[in-house]
DNA sequence: TTGCCCATGTAATTTGTTACATGATTTA
DNA sequence: TAAATCATGTAACAAATTACATGGGCAA
């Protein structure tokens, strides 16, 4: 956050990380922010000074330096684009889903819902701000994009809620057939298939 | 991946992980995994056994109890849901666009692009192949799901190229009226924006 | 018969969070 | 003037990775 050439403190990054890139990476806590800055310091990619007066009680700012600059230019052009980590708690529930009541588990892809639109509404809003300022030009079409990820992830939830009636369905019947028992998957079955998906995926490239 | 009542060793629960649950929740370590399998039992969640002879040179393998799958149970019915955590780093990299050409940039979501596509093909492949058994009812409407994030990955990526050439234009004006230098936001202007939405957020709710 | 993948782990390290401490400033 | 928020940090802990070690089975 540094690169965009703004002196600013520790608490700074971490409210402006909340407020944009929060949306598509995750904010570090503040503790990681101040730690985090002093090792950027340590080998030479930014400098700091203490603020004084006006208000604040020693206030530490951060300035990236050109050795600084040039580290994560060379960060984001040549890095490996390695893919990107996704940790979704829902969807690990409804993968479970089978130790829910299908009616709980409908409630919380509606709670998450709910949530989804909030974050979407903050950052339509945030991102309508950051036109104002022609150095944002970037950082607003990033926000323009999570924006409409929100959207996707509100469909995809509603799509899901269809599912969960479907798979509660087949996983009822599968019981009655069953003696009432909740079915097993034939042992290390997966396996099997995960072997024969994997030579035919092998075969396509 | 106990609860789904198996007895599988660490192994097969990495390969299972990167196989289903990795596409909407990050895969752990070979390592991690052994050592939580080991803390699982401690805490009296699993239960293992040694596997000897028939071509295996002692795997060690888990079984969920009572006790553990009451306690997924409760995780899963009770827990608060807490938002899903998202790390993408092409779009940090779009972010950060100022730092690239413009080309380059588009590069990269290209090659991004590509690799949603290959992913999006190994679940569709695989979520076919859990609709064979009733047990994997849930897990395959998780992959289903996955299935449909992706092609949402690709269609906002598609979008999102389209808009870099907004951004690297409305960056190009600014330089200009600014003698060739970048524009540089005004000294922490993007807090007072902050500080306004905030504020009409909270008056929304 | 050599090299590769399967399989299981340990140790060291890195990454990131929570809890706590502290004081100054703003606002109700 | 009390409570909330701004602001900066430290220490302890938890989460997760990488590097490494080891041996068995299988295919060229």
């Amino acid at each position: 956050m540094l690169a965009f050439g703004e002196e600013v403190s520790g608490y700074d990054i971490k409210k402006w990380a909340d407020w944009s890139i929060g949306h598509f990476y995750w904010s570090p806590s503040f503790s990681q922010v101040y730690s985090e800055l002093k090792r950027l310091e340590s080998h030479g990619y930014a400098t700091s000074r203490v603020q004084h007066g006006s208000g604040h009680r020693g206030r530490r700012v951060y300035q990236i330096t050109e050795s600084g600059r040039r580290a994560v230019e060379r960060w984001s052009n040549q890095s490996p684009i390695d893919p990107p980590m996704l940790k979704h708690s829902v969807l690990l529930r409804v993968c479970l889903g089978h130790l829910n009541e299908p009616d709980r588990l409908k409630e919380i892809l509606q709670e998450h819902i709910a949530h989804v639109d909030r974050m979407r509404q903050r950052v339509a809003t945030d991102a309508r701000a950051a036109a104002a300022e022609p150095a944002w030009a970037y950082p607003r079409i990033a926000m323009q994009w999570s924006e409409r990820y929100y959207a996707a992830e509100r469909e995809l939830a509603l799509q899901l809620i269809k599912d969960v009636d479907e798979a509660a369905a087949v996983l009822a019947r599968a019981r009655q057939e069953n003696n009432g028992e909740f079915p097993t998957p034939q042992p290390n079955r997966w396996r099997e298939v995960e072997r024969k998906v994997r030579a035919t995926d092998s075969a396509g490239r």
